[in-house]
DNA sequence: TATGAATGAGTCTTCATTCAT
DNA sequence: CATGAATGAAGACTCATTCAT
């Protein structure tokens, strides 16, 4: 079957094509998509605006792209991690935050990109990542915190459909405010570590609540997926 | 000695001006700073473009009014709301999210400008805010939760310096997402009170923690919109 | 006589209007015309932008304006200097160039214009300079030179047409590159007497040639700063 | 190391470039660099306001390439017709004012370009021309009139320093005046070949003074359109 | 007399895109 | 596969000018 010529065919990626999604992501993590250039992305990837044109003609093919195969595989990547469903939610919760982590260890642009383009305003990947949400992840969290309501183990305030927001937001938030850290308190910037243990500790018991039997329970479980060193409840 | 001929007055606030401000602070919201043009502006505002430019001339300038007279009200409409330093933390924390609510009642477009443009990436309106930050009651929560740590009521995992980004973000991040939701799940779309009630209970004894009596303490205080300040640290 | 209201009466000069008038002519001579814009105008005199219109209402009757109320003072005060029709041509020349020198020091402006503004390219003024030439002068000067030719006391090769423009060029020009001199040779800037007598002397007998006893004569008038009219032609 | 993408390489020449800078050379001595708007270059070489940008990005490269590529090949055209140090003066004075002339004659936006640019004002190429002034003839013409005057044989009242403005201004002056004549007096517009010799004539022996025998002398090498070198200073 | 507000036209510049090679 | 040349559309900004006060 023969291919259009002066395309490249959609299978092919070859190293300029890959490093132009590099570029992109990054550049889209670091100063939002609006204000990226063509220029800006093939400069940092080190080739000529026209090949941009080439292999995503027009502009928004690359950011199809950057979904497609960027952005996607950060939600892969977090989504393989899940513990099964006979997993206690607290433990469940907390593996969560913890493939989060470790998914933004390995693609680090994804937290700005998540709550800048996503989350705010009309957000342009938005619309994109429809198709890429772990709808089903998503569900069961859901259900799992209605049916721990009703079982009596989670309070009532906590609003089911919000889960997914808040576990995205305890963790996302803190990663995406690294850099800002740079400005406030250059000497005592936290570590990911320091972000890991405090987002786990948030979603188990709160920001003012003392270490629970649960959260200990919960923090437990994460250890086998994960160091939790030296922690003691 | 007249000032800079053919320029308004730094202190002159007439009505085309405060209509670009508002224009303005609400096109950044939705559409990010970057992707939001002077003519655009100058259209919501019902005024020509050059005008935008006789009032504020390098287009940064518009950027630093927006700051000074627009989102300095936000933050200045927390601070003012934020109970005294005898109240105990849990109720101080809850009566800052409350604050949080309250002030994105009235300025709408706080949240999605505050997790887009000065959290995420480079952040224009970052270094501008610097001056804003209501530093001190920021280092008095950072205060308050090693108190409670050394004293046992607060989980030593808890990372104090991450306190304030934790409590912005459990009241601003859900409030950014609203305009997701009509994607998402048009049916079903949670309340401001469902985000209020839910951020509360999230702070107070987090996602997957069973109601305490302290976050019920917490919680009765908030539904007389007022700290409860009986309650125990 | 009624004068349109709103409009100021043709022979009020106002001190907001002459002051308009001697910063247009000091920006025109600095950055030439077209680089000078009406606020620019309006700032150095103090005023507001409006207030140029208000008085000359399209920016060309600015133009106008300054041609006949500044640049023509010029030419009058250096025609007013002439001396009479017996004087021998040398003495003549030199007693122009004096009048010239004379002129620049009241009038400043008037070279970079001259060179700028009326014989470069199209010169904006030029054309409206027209009517306050010294018609009357130039044309006696290049009778005098062709008289000169037919006795033989003047070179044949000298163009009695150029002569005006060689007498103007040689005041005129050193005159403009005062400025310039800064940048050249700080330590050594040539006086305005420097200036004058070397344009004397250029004028009596060329650059290279020998001082004359005609050029001593009229060296030695200059020094009393006025023209020599006991010298022989 | 690729260079910036996008933009064109500086050592490339193509076809469009070229014409833009003759039609900026053109322009910026017919009206003036501040009343030349890129858009006039542009439609002066037949190409889109755009193409100016795509070669010389920001307005003032343009500026930079026409010194360097054009103005700067006047220059090299006079300095490399220059006599060499056995010359005497008048007789390298003289060939000096023909090597004018006759660059003048291959670039004639030269003249008007000088004057109104790099003598008056602030002149927007007096700075970017330092670098591409003929310092060694300049400083050599000063030291040979100094000389001259030491022995005896030039006017005490010339001023060195000033030699080389008066020798660029003799020439170039006139040069610059020609498009004035069309309006003076159409019918008598003064040849190229008056005004050469009318400037050779006021340097050798100024504006009023006769014929001499040097001035002879240099007169009749002029006519055979090459320096005089036997003639003694 | 004087000015602040407001604007239309135009200038410089950027950028995504096309196309011949 | 890749790029240099070229452009249309649009953005920020300037400026002379108008007008109500």
């Amino acid at each position: 079957m023969p291919r259009s010529p002066g395309r490249p065919p959609l299978d092919a990626h070859p190293d300029a094509r890959a490093a132009l999604l590099d570029a992109a992501v990054a550049l889209y993590a670091e100063r939002g998509i609006a204000a990226t250039t063509t220029a800006d992305v093939a400069a940092r990837a080190g080739v000529t605006p026209a090949l941009v044109h080439y292999y995503f003609r027009p502009r928004e093919r690359l950011l199809d792209a950057v979904v497609d195969e960027r952005v996607s595989r950060f939600v892969a990547h977090v989504t393989a991690r899940l513990p099964g469903a006979d997993t206690p939610t607290p433990a469940w919760v907390a593996a969560f935050a913890d493939a989060v982590f470790d998914a933004a260890e390995a693609m680090p642009w994804m937290p700005p990109l998540w709550i800048r383009e996503i989350i705010a305003g009309d957000g342009a990947l938005r619309m994109k990542m429809a198709r890429h949400l772990p709808r089903e992840a998503i569900g069961a969290l859901a259900a799992r915190i209605a049916e721990g309501q009703k079982r009596g183990t989670i309070d009532p305030a906590i609003e089911p459909r919000l889960a997914f927001v808040t576990l995205a937001g305890a963790t996302m938030f803190p990663l995406a405010t690294q850099p800002l850290w740079a400005n406030i308190a250059p000497g005592a910037v936290p570590t990911r570590g320091d972000l890991r243990r405090h987002a786990r500790a948030v979603l188990a018991h709160g920001l003012t609540g003392p270490a629970t039997a649960a959260a200990r329970g919960g923090r437990r479980a994460a250890a086998r997926a994960t160091p939790a060193r030296s922690v003691s409840g």
